[in-house]
DNA sequence: CACCTTTGACCGAGA
DNA sequence: TTCTCGGTCAAAGGT
């Protein structure tokens, strides 16, 4: 599907958008309010009302009501990009030398035959979204939407917010892999009846840093392993595709009968680049000890 | 020995 | 029908 004419952008402040996010996602039970200065400042301008967001569901609900309400790109910041695809999917991506951007695509975003948008939301393999929370009564073009009006609503506060820019490169990728699963497999998300669902989740993270930035973080996040979900993972191929200037993996679920699979695209430096989940874990994700 | 990654081959879908 | 490409298989080797 071509994607839309005029899209939407929306730019963040530059903060770690992955820790900023979860603030907001998660709000204050998870992290803390009044937590500042610091990373998580933006979580509350992201959110506006923070509080209002405890999961992720609410928090694309609440991104989904006003649509219309987008900034011009910003070249300056380096955040993720939340998009849906055709089928479904959600991607979160950071393009180079974008900023942040959450894009709706109005007509793309669908819903499989069968399941209502809370369902759909809180299920895939990825158990996405708040577990334990009911319908929303709301539907994804609406979620999508308040995404959109929320993190234009964030906007005003980058300018107020300077200081961060320069610490945004580093951490967000540092913490970029949790978060990236995270969304993706909440740890402690609920297990979901096991169903016949193809629901998938992108992440995308960027990889445009700057090189000063790159080699300081390659160290501490250039692990061999996939976002660490709580999930155990098994490569099972690597392929070179086309369209994508990175590698992409293949991995299963370890668990036994367990149909999850996930695509991941990693750059040279060992970032996350792009996460894809398929299915449904079958099973609670196994306890690690660290 | 169990489990993992690597990697070339294979397969099916779509153009 | 043939070609391309994404996804998967499975043998080999590593930890």
């Amino acid at each position: 599907m071509a994607p839309p004419p005029s899209r939407p952008t929306i730019t963040l402040p530059p903060r770690p958008f992955p820790q900023a996010f979860f603030n907001g996602w998660l709000g204050s039970e998870a992290i803390g309010v009044g937590f500042s200065p610091g990373p998580i400042t933006l979580v509350s301008n992201f959110f506006s009302d923070s509080d209002d967001f405890k999961s992720f569901s609410q928090f694309l609900a609440g991104a989904m009501a006003s649509p219309t309400a987008i900034p011009p790109p910003r070249p300056t910041f380096h955040s993720p990009e939340l998009t849906t695809a055709g089928d479904g999917d959600f991607q979160f991506k950071q393009n180079r030398g974008k900023g942040l951007t959450i894009t709706p695509p109005p007509a793309m975003f669908a819903v499989p035959t069968g399941l209502s948008p809370a369902t759909f939301f809180d299920s895939p393999g990825l158990g996405l979204f708040s577990p334990g929370q009911g319908p929303f009564g709301m539907t994804h073009q609406q979620a999508l939407a308040q995404v959109t009006a929320q993190a234009a609503q964030s906007q005003s506060h980058m300018h107020a917010q300077p200081e961060y820019t320069s610490s945004l490169s580093s951490a967000a990728a540092t913490s970029s892999t949790q978060f990236l699963s995270f969304y993706a497999n909440p740890p402690n998300h609920h297990q979901t009846a096991p169903m016949v669902l193809d629901s998938r989740v992108t992440a995308k993270e960027s990889s445009d840093l700057s090189q000063s930035d790159q080699r300081s973080q390659t160290s501490s996040i250039a692990v061999d392993k996939p976002a660490d979900d709580g999930f155990n993972w098994r490569k099972y191929g690597q392929k070179q595709v086309k369209g994508s200037e990175f590698p992409r993996s293949y991995y299963k679920c370890t668990y036994p009968n367990c149909p999850v699979k996930r695509k991941v695209e990693r750059s040279l430096e060992g970032q996350v680049t792009e996460i894809i989940y398929k299915g449904q874990h079958n099973h609670e994700p196994p306890q690690h000890i660290k």
